[in-house]
DNA sequence: AAACTAAAACTTGTCTTACATGTTGTCAAG
DNA sequence: CTTGACAACATGTAAGACAAGTTTTAGTTT
């Protein structure tokens, strides 16, 4: 009879040495022995504090640098980052483009997530945040004709009322979603009366915000989305019939 | 009159060699030119192809591996990871920890995010997925004595749910925040009554999810996730006494 | 012929050395 | 006090060497 396999665990592989040393300095980081700001040791008082070379300190400190921890300057020493979430969240991001998923799905997932973020902005917004946001809504108005320029201004625009949501998960998601939708929408702000709609949704978006009403901010914003997801749905066939029957 | 330094950019730094090596590979992976579990060249392979040095593709491997995008076998060659979720987000959730501020901001994305998708389920969710639903809000009540197998209920209770829903983004997104906090919450499901609570708000959620009501089912998801919320900080603040006064 | 074994080839892990490139601090000249 | 050059230092990159582990191959044995 043979032994249950699933029963059996790996043997406890110790970790390399630059994995070690990696995590040795998270866990300063962590515990609050290295301040964000602060200032490591130098590579080679490092390698001579922990007994291994030089290039095993290098490996651990250049992983930490990819998880946003440290950031190294050529010449000028390695220091521990701002820790902020933003930073942090990159993995995230990454995880959101690894699986194919579907445009509607996207729309219905952007509904959701930017009207919550309109809703948190109408209760959190700064005084010079909604100044700004009235400024965005006004030149809108006046880049109707020019797609490449609203698109720009569009990406502040709804990168802004993240910021103004205060909330660095939702505004990690928000970003990903914007940017993955954005390939899709580049074909739509060429059809004549998307961007007039655009920039009309913007100003009620914004008022709403500016008055500090969140069901009525999410209620345009929910409006804008679904705009934005007709138009784009439009476009996408319409260049499928192109490409079918050139 | 000083020039307003706010209006300066910083430099345009170039990133170093092995940054740019890390992100080429990264982008292999995340196009799906490289699939989980699949072999990357050796060392050597790609040092030659990319016309570095080896230290930089192995300090470029090293920081993929502290992602958790690939693993290395010493001999035996660099493999990409499965990617699951747990995996790549388990080096943020490391740093959940370090300010209470980030723990309320994913529990309020939490809140938006689950109750979207409770709202959604109860319109989508098959006849099997409800008894599936069903089944285990009873089975929780029998596990309110053992933490570690309610946890397991749970993460799979929550994960039908956003299956249910039928979104994807939303359920990639979801998935994330419930590994997230998974660390936190931890230490709350030892304190007592917290999981009789939990199965109550269980049996509440698949209740309204069962009878197709949308608005009833959000609601009940939003105030599992406050519950979650408070005894999650409690438990926090809890465990920090002790670190201060042991 | 099939299976086991041992050697060879290959791959990652670590160390050492060297030099290039950039930053920081010192110090003297203006 | 500011400016500029210089020296000391830190990180970036390259190359070579050996250790340790795995995979493949070839050979031998049954």
């Amino acid at each position: 009879m043979q032994a249950p396999l699933s029963a059996l665990s790996p043997i406890e592989q110790q970790k390399s040495a630059s994995e070690r040393v990696g995590e040795q300095i998270r866990e300063l980081i962590a515990s609050g022995n290295l301040a964000p700001g602060e200032k490591l040791p130098s590579e080679n008082e490092l390698s001579r504090a922990l007994q291994v070379s030089r290039p095993v300190v290098r490996e651990a400190l250049r992983g930490l640098s990819m998880l946003g921890l440290v950031e190294s300057r050529q010449g000028g020493g390695c220091y521990v980052t701002d820790l902020h979430v933003d930073r942090l969240m990159e993995p995230l991001s990454f995880f959101l483009r690894l699986n194919e998923h579907s445009l509607d799905d996207l729309f219905e997932a952007r509904a959701m997530i930017d009207c919550g973020l309109a809703k948190a902005a109408a209760a959190r917004a700064t005084e010079d945040q909604k100044a700004r946001l009235l400024e965005m809504a006004k030149i809108g108005f006046d880049l109707v004709d020019d797609p490449v320029g609203f698109r720009v201004m569009d990406a502040q625009f709804h990168s802004l009322i993240s910021e103004a949501a205060g909330n660095a998960f939702l505004n990690s998601v928000a970003q990903s979603f914007y940017s993955l939708a954005m390939d899709a929408r580049r074909r739509a702000s060429a059809m004549p009366g998307v961007l007039e709609q655009s920039a009309k949704d913007h100003d009620a978006i914004v008022k709403a915000i500016v008055a500090g009403d969140g069901r009525a901010a999410a209620a345009a914003m929910g409006q804008h989305v679904d705009n934005i997801r007709l138009t784009t749905l439009a476009a996408r066939n319409l260049s499928e019939d192109l490409a079918d029957a050139p």
